[in-house]
DNA sequence: TTGCTTTTTTGGAACGTTCCAAATATTGTA
DNA sequence: TACAATATTTGGAACGTTCCAAAAAAGCAA
């Protein structure tokens, strides 16, 4: 540890330079200085610039605070809380909603509930307090419409994202789960996979349901049976993966394909697989979901299905502006598509059924 | 899209719930209403309880702002500016900040310059009009130091973490880089390689230099040559990794070696070889540096350096809490120790050199 | 009851901005 | 030059809190 303390700590300003001093610095009023702040029209080009230069040489720094006590509170800020900013999805969500919010003048704030209701309480909390314009959540699971209901009575608009709160009727962007797993799954299928098993997610998230759905819904139009224990729902993450590829194989040796609940968990079931001798693409047919970067350079590169996070935030971000310029628009509910990529994941098997018969 | 519009949009409060307003509803002065949201102890227990009840039944939400601007500004916000929200690194830190901070009732914003220092400057100028306490910063390449000067002299306390701007004397939390890629480079000695590279990075950022001079010391140490075309620097990317990779073997197919600048490199690199029918960890061997959650899983499972994460965020945020507590700290540079994690990328190497003679 | 101390409560100023109505400066016209 | 019309500038109230000094209430001893 290094410690130059040869090194002048710069004079720190005692109180911030406020607009009452630019204005006495240049010899005019405040209110002068704050029209030029505003870009009122109604200021001479001569004040302007001479305020402007004031503003410059004092080192002024506008306080939003200030203002937006004054404005009856919005200042361009929302809240988004996703549920952990160390999820890649999740991060690339925030990636393309920074560029977006700042591109519009809004300055988002970003949080992670870390799946817990407690986390996500307070954070609602803390941006309510900071007085946010409105919110984009991916709720938690078991999260409450009474929940959603509170924040919007306070006057905090909400838009729910790649998640929706059971039984609530606020507005949500969400991806077209069902559909992809059923594409995703029916794949499989047409390459000729019998015993198929749908991997990870977790019951208290509307995701799960979805695309659980889609998944049996191409299982029950192709008349294939999914024993209980072909289902196996796990949180989210790589060990997790590898946990599952071990239980599910246990429980039926039999299985040649599985369709995940994420990407994350399908590069879990590739590590597995590797560790256990088991070639993706030839012993077993592996899926995901998201298209995350590196499900390209996976060995083999991963068929999965693709949702743009640039959709999910600029549908997002639309809606959420809609709801703060007019509380009564009506609730909206978008759905982007989900598109199929295929890979090398999910090659064609090797069956010891030549024909359908079981 | 679905539009339930037989739903009702429940009544947005026109007007904010005020402090006033709690005061009003339990019949008690505002001040008294104040003490009690302090906590303060000069209030009877019988009040105490009264007025709690009806900030619930108001359905109040504390107003920071208004709060703050009495205070002279503070209120337990900072400024997080790292490089990018969704490269993975970056992502665990603020996955560790974020922890960290909640636990200590500070809330941190988070953004990304996305290495861009137009987009650096915006972010700083957004977050001082915010009224942050502070900023921990990994400064976007070029960044000048009259920038953090501004920052510090405007009374916004500041660290630098992971990089730091050169010639700067501001506070910093930074990796044992040099360390890290001198062990990294000499492990690859040890294995027998004559013939190494060092790949990625950008010359405009100091974690480059102080990585490649652990490079060199190792090579120098051992008395091997550097020829030029061995150090291949280049934005991070996956990428990146493989484009590199390429003209790395075009400029000599005789390396036999590359230590990368970071993990998400070495993935690159990893899939390039496979493309190209080279046999990592055989044939080649590659070392990457942060130990990405992924490095455990990839094929062959990636040698690489470990820097904590969390020591990062633990550090820069104790460090900047001092400042903000006491501007006149001493400037204090922090180094988390870097570990290498040995693992199949770096195999012992098929050298036709059976001696060490060139 | 009185006077004294201690506890609890309170009104009003302050924070740094915006907004408004009113004051002042500038311009054009007769 | 005088007057209106217009352009520009300004002081003060307001936003919702905290802080302070001071008022009111409560408790206690004589």
């Amino acid at each position: 540890m290094h410690k130059p303390d040869n090194w002048n700590v710069p004079d720190f300003a005692g109180r911030r330079v406020t607009l009452h001093d630019v204005a006495r610095h240049v010899g005019m009023s405040k209110s002068t200085v704050s029209l030029v702040l505003q870009g009122s029209s109604s200021v001479s080009d001569k004040t302007r610039e001479r305020v402007l230069r004031a503003i410059d040489e004092t080192g002024y720094v506008y306080n939003r605070k200030a203002a937006a006590l004054r404005q009856s509170g919005r200042h361009g800020l929302i809240g988004v809380i996703v549920n952990g900013l160390n999820t890649p999805y999740s991060a690339e969500l925030l990636n393309q909603l920074e560029g977006l919010s700042l591109e519009q003048d809004i300055l988002p704030m970003f949080a992670s509930s870390s799946e817990t209701l407690a986390q996500q309480e307070k954070l609602l909390q803390l941006y309510m307090e900071h007085n946010v314009g409105g919110f984009i959540i991916c709720p938690a699971p078991g999260t409450r419409s009474t929940l959603l209901d509170k924040l919007w009575r306070n006057g905090f608009p909400l838009v729910q994202v790649m998640r929706e709160v059971p039984f609530s009727q606020f507005p949500a962007v969400v991806a077209d789960n069902r559909r992809g797993l059923y594409e995703a799954t029916r794949h499989l299928i047409k390459l000729g996979h019998r015993k198929i098993a749908f991997l990870g997610g977790s019951e208290d998230i509307s995701d799960y349901h979805e695309r659980l759905a889609g998944f049996m819904d191409a299982m029950n139009e192709a008349g294939l049976s999914v024993p209980s224990g072909y289902i196996y729902p796990i949180l989210q993450s790589r060990a997790a993966g590898r946990k599952a590829l071990k239980a599910l194989l246990e429980y039926d040796p039999g299985i040649t394909a599985v369709a995940c609940f994420s990407d994350l968990m399908a590069y879990g079931v590739l590590s597995q697989s590797r560790e256990m001798g088991i070639k993706v693409g030839e012993d077993l047919a592996v899926i995901g979901f998201d298209d995350l970067a590196d499900s390209r350079l996976t060995h083999p590169a991963l068929t999965t299905v693709r949702v743009e996070a640039g959709d999910f935030a600029g549908k997002s971000l639309q809606l959420l502006k809609t709801y703060m310029s007019d509380p009564q628009s009506p609730v909206t509910r978008e759905v982007i598509p989900a598109k199929l990529m295929i890979r090398e994941s999910c090659g064609a098997p090797h069956l010891n059924t030549s024909s359908g018969g079981e």
